[in-house]
RNA sequence: GGGGGCGUAGCUCAGUUUGGUUAGAGCACUCGACUGUCACUCGAGAGGUCGCGGGUUCGAGCCCCGUCGCUCCCGCCA
């Protein structure tokens, strides 16, 4: 309300008086001057209803003998859906009986006196007015003509919601004195994991920019040089596969400050996501939980667990130790546990549900799911014969309960078993669709191993600070180590994460060391950044938070693409504006290019 | 890179199971009627490369092969 007061005032211009969807009772006498799209129109013959709206709003423009003349009767009467007119008018009263209780100007109509078609429109190529029981119409299509798409009230609600979100950002970390400073575009390929976008140098041939696929380096180096407490809500670039809740440009929170540790950073992003959940209408608790990840992995499987629901894993490796079942038995020999899940009126569920979990656990590389349900006369199941009788109280399992256990190594029982709760916590409807519930996962580790070629490589990224009390492990088992670097979940979805970094160069070099690169190479790919560790680097840290992730959780819809103004296909398409595109050979020569491909028909 | 779903009028879909006359519906559109509608209503009309290419067949929207596009998932995304 008070927002399209505000616009009331603020969007008068010399060619309208207000915004269409501003006009209430209190407006009624006054002469008004409207601009927007004809969004529905009624003909009744004598008098002609016009639905005008602009994005504050929806008004109704009344057409008759009495007050409108007999050409702009006429042309209201010819005038197409989406056509943009400016009218002239007077705001009456609507009579009893005449007014619409659903629309937020429904208490008054606009008579109007004069209407000039300034933008006509073809008939658009799908409906912007949603007709009640109306699909949406398909993603290509709403893509193809994206400028129609978002003049729908749900992605004009979203982007408002986003630029909403985006100015309590600049807001927060404003009055936190945080500076707004933006880095380049155009840089130098990095050290982060995924593909880059390259650009072609015409100047230098045959060398090439990369787009960032974060600004870590550029933020580090304003911590070397002073600037102690950056953000930038930054354009980032990855050349991967695309997903709902993943685009190959998208927009990022990005956060860092000198002479500050692990706690203070989490309590200032824990303010900023309690900030951005109001602005978006959620409450949130003033703080939240924290957890390691060694234990998030041991109770969930996973680093990023879903707490609105229980389903805890267990360790179950004593009571199969003591079973028959000889496969189990040679696992727990080699060393690996067996663990799982007791479902609460799991003993429901069908044959075929639980072989589709098995399925799924197996698709995460478990060798099998074993599935024990508790009825009244003791353990059912495939296995229960090799099981003996104290077997399901040592599980733990009440009657009605199910129980599914997988017998391996960690690195494959906690995936299977992380897919296994999710599915069966959707399956038996135990996901409050209300629920709101946040962890901070802290102390991941340093490195984590190839399993193929037994390289260590950086979980976080390869600036990330060992956990003071693990620099030690570092020589002798840096697998072990733990690092300064944390996640913020939110419903079992990541919505941002970061690390304190190395500021001591010669523990730079040597976590370069452990992640096989040499000297050369560090000072070829990050020379810049190791130079000005060298030149008076203040302890500092940062995190960084998926902007366009979390207005789709808080526009409440499911893919990215509502959230985003002009966004990509799944193959990274543009389709509005039909980009990529062949370029011609003369744009490939200045750029001393040739195509190993033929290109299309440039 | 792999797997699933979808593609028929401007839009949303039915028709595909079991190949067989001229491919239908609702909405939108055009024309006509209508002075209080708000998904206006009523009457009439126009509108089709069944994504594209090839094959099987007397005959293909329907079966087969290929291909393109959109989408969901796996891999990938520190």
């Amino acid at each position: 309300m008070s927002e399209t007061e505000s616009l009331s005032s603020s969007l008068a211009t010399s060619l309208r008086t207000h915004p269409c969807g501003a006009l209430r009772a209190a407006h009624v006498g006054e002469s008004v001057r409207l601009g927007g799209w004809v969004h529905r129109s009624r003909d009744l013959g004598g008098l002609v209803f016009l639905d005008l709206r602009d994005r504050a709003g929806v008004v109704q423009l009344a057409f008759g003998p009495d007050w409108s003349d007999a050409a702009t009767l006429s042309s209201a009467a010819a005038v197409g859906v989406e056509s943009v007119i400016l009218v002239d008018g007077i705001v009456v009263a609507r009579a009893e009986g005449q007014r619409n209780p659903d629309m937020p100007t429904g208490e008054i109509d606009v008579q109007v006196t004069a209407l000039r078609v300034v933008g006509p429109a073809n008939t658009p190529a799908f409906p912007v007015a949603p007709a009640k029981g109306d699909k949406l119409p398909a993603e290509e299509l709403r893509l193809r003509h994206r400028y129609l798409d978002l003049r729908r009230a749900e992605l004009q609600r979203n982007l408002v919601l986003r630029h909403h979100l985006m100015q309590a950002t600049r807001r927060f970390l404003d009055a936190r004195g945080f500076l707004e400073l933006e880095t380049p575009i155009l840089t130098k390929p990095t050290p982060e994991g995924a593909r880059d976008y390259l650009v072609p140098s015409r100047v230098h041939p045959g060398e090439f920019y990369a787009l960032p696929q974060s600004p870590q380096i550029y933020k580090q180096l304003f911590m070397c040089a002073g600037y102690d407490r950056y953000f930038q809500i930054a354009r980032c670039f990855r050349d991967e596969d695309l997903r709902a809740d993943r685009q190959p440009e998208f927009t990022q929170i990005d956060i860092e400050a000198s002479f500050i540790t692990q706690d203070d950073i989490l309590a200032m992003a824990e303010a900023l996501i309690v900030e951005l959940w109001t602005v978006g209408g959620v409450g949130t608790p003033p703080s939240f939980p924290r957890m390691r990840y060694a234990d998030a992995m041991e109770r969930y499987g996973c680093d990023r667990p879903d707490l609105r629901y229980g389903l805890e894993l267990y360790d179950a490796t004593a009571v199969f130790a003591a079973s028959d079942l000889s496969f189990v038995k040679a696992a727990i020999e080699r060393g690996e546990r067996v663990r799982g899940l007791r479902v609460p009126g799991g003993a429901t569920m069908s044959r075929k549900q639980t072989d589709e979990l098995e399925q799924l656990a197996k698709g995460a590389g478990a060798s099998g799911l074993i599935v024990l349900k508790r009825g009244a006369d003791g353990l059912e199941g495939k296995v229960a014969k090799f099981l003996d009788a104290t077997a399901a109280d040592a599980l733990a399992l009440e009657e009605g309960e199910l129980g599914l256990y997988v017998a391996g190594p960690d690195r494959i029982s906690s995936p299977a078993l992380d897919r296994v709760r999710q599915a069966v916590a959707q399956r038996l409807d135990l996901v409050p669709a209300d629920g709101h519930e946040f962890v901070i996962v802290t102390d991941f580790p340093m490195f984590d191993r190839d399993p193929e070629t037994g390289a260590l490589a950086a979980v976080h990224h390869p600036f990330t600070a060992p956990h003071p009390d693990d620099v030690a492990l570092l020589d002798r088992a840096p697998e072990r180590a733990r690092a300064l670097a944390y996640d913020v979940v939110y419903n079992g979805l990541e919505l941002g994460g970061g690390s304190i970094r190395i500021s001591d160069p010669a523990l730079q070099a040597r976590i370069f060391g452990l992640l096989g690169i040499d000297e050369a190479t560090a000072q070829a790919r990050f020379g810049f950044l190791l130079e000005a560790l060298r030149s008076g680097a203040p302890p500092h840290g940062g995190i960084a938070f998926g902007l366009d992730r979390i207005a789709m959780l808080l526009a409440g819809t499911g893919s990215l693409r509502d959230v985003i103004a002009f966004p990509k296909t799944t193959a990274a398409r543009a389709l509005f504006e039909g980009a990529p595109s062949p370029v011609p050979p003369q744009d490939l020569h200045d750029l001393s290019l040739r195509l190993a491909v033929r290109g299309g028909d440039a």
